[in-house]
DNA sequence: ATGCATGAGTA
DNA sequence: ACTCATGCATA
């Protein structure tokens, strides 16, 4: 009910310069993405074949196994679940009618039969998800972006040494945050401590650590100027307001997400629903679940080679 | 440090 | 309804 934000457009992201950004990567992003989905389903049973697939999936994790002396990737909560490997079928196929049956089938299977040891079997390089700057005979394609604003390496040193020198001058990510808006730079709200913490460890897309990335040079350099000069220190009052409610998603139902995520990475409205009513949650909880593990993987982090 | 969520902008 | 930037709540 008292939920007023201070910084209703806390962008200095949203200005022209960044907002040219974001229209160049959408832009390449729709000419790459060939087709949402297919719907060649034959008989119907799409659904429920797929959804019984994963929910045969999840049981058989959470099932008792005799031989299950390999827990395997238990102890990495997110870390490796975060690269499901998207486009990692076991073999090549050779029909146009891809779907979800057939794929669930040759990826269940050897999953479901889980109990083996080897959960993750061939050496798998990152493949990028969708991004072929790569055109069509005949037709030179246009220049991907005339101008980044700095490249991954740059940012990546640039996150290090910032978190190095904040350290140094001992401010919390929390602080750096609320500093922000004492800066006071055009259309720069205060920032919260988990988007610092993202920054500094690269979980953010390119273009947001292209975008934050002055804006923290620029607290950095008068943080640093204020400490040489004993200036009088801000002031932080913790707040006393905490209400909303984070529900989380039991351990066999996200594992049934994620083997949904590994064929379907974008599921219809109809299918979100389906899935819901199967494991039990709530649409709106699946829809923004997937929304997130989509945006996960177009982080910075471990989403491309290094 | 990270999971689930909101909201603006867009298609 | 999606993407993207961002945040509250929490492990």
């Amino acid at each position: 009910m008292s939920e007023d934000q201070p910084f209703a457009m806390p962008a200095a992201l949203q200005e022209p310069k960044f907002s040219s950004l974001h229209a160049s990567a959408e832009a390449m992003r729709r000419v790459c993405l060939p087709a949402p989905q297919l719907q060649g389903n034959i008989f119907g049973s799409f659904d429920e074949s797929l959804l019984a697939r994963a929910e045969a999936l999840a049981a058989v994790d959470i099932a008792p196994h005799p031989d299950a002396a390999f827990p395997a990737m238990s102890g990495v909560p997110c870390a490796a679940a975060a690269l499901p490997l998207p486009a990692a079928l076991p073999h090549p196929l050779p029909h146009p009618a891809l779907d979800g049956g057939d794929l669930l089938e040759h990826l269940s299977s050897p999953l479901a039969v889980g109990g083996l040891p080897e959960p993750l079997p061939p050496p798998l390089p990152p493949a990028a998800p969708l991004a072929l700057p790569v055109g069509p005979p005949g037709g030179p394609p246009p220049p991907a972006a005339p101008e980044a604003g700095s490249d991954p390496r740059e940012l990546e040193a640039f996150a290090e040494r910032f978190k190095q020198r904040r350290v140094r001058l001992g401010v919390t990510q929390a602080d750096v945050g609320a500093a922000l808006a004492a800066l006071q730079l055009p259309g720069v709200g205060a920032l919260s401590q988990s988007t610092i913490c993202r920054f500094e460890s690269l979980t953010l897309s390119h273009n947001n650590m292209a975008a934050l990335r002055p804006v923290l040079q620029a607290w950095l350099d008068g943080a640093e100027a204020a400490h040489r000069d004993r200036a009088a220190g801000p002031d932080l009052l913790p707040g006393a307001e905490r209400k909303r409610k984070r529900t989380s998603i039991a351990a066999p139902e996200k594992r049934s997400l994620e083997a949904f995520f590994a064929l379907q990475p974008r599921p219809s409205a109809e299918k979100i629903a389906a899935i819901a009513e199967k494991l039990d949650l709530k649409k709106n909880v699946v829809r923004v679940w997937f929304c997130n593990q989509r945006q996960k993987q177009k982080r910075m982090k471990y989403s491309a080679v290094h």
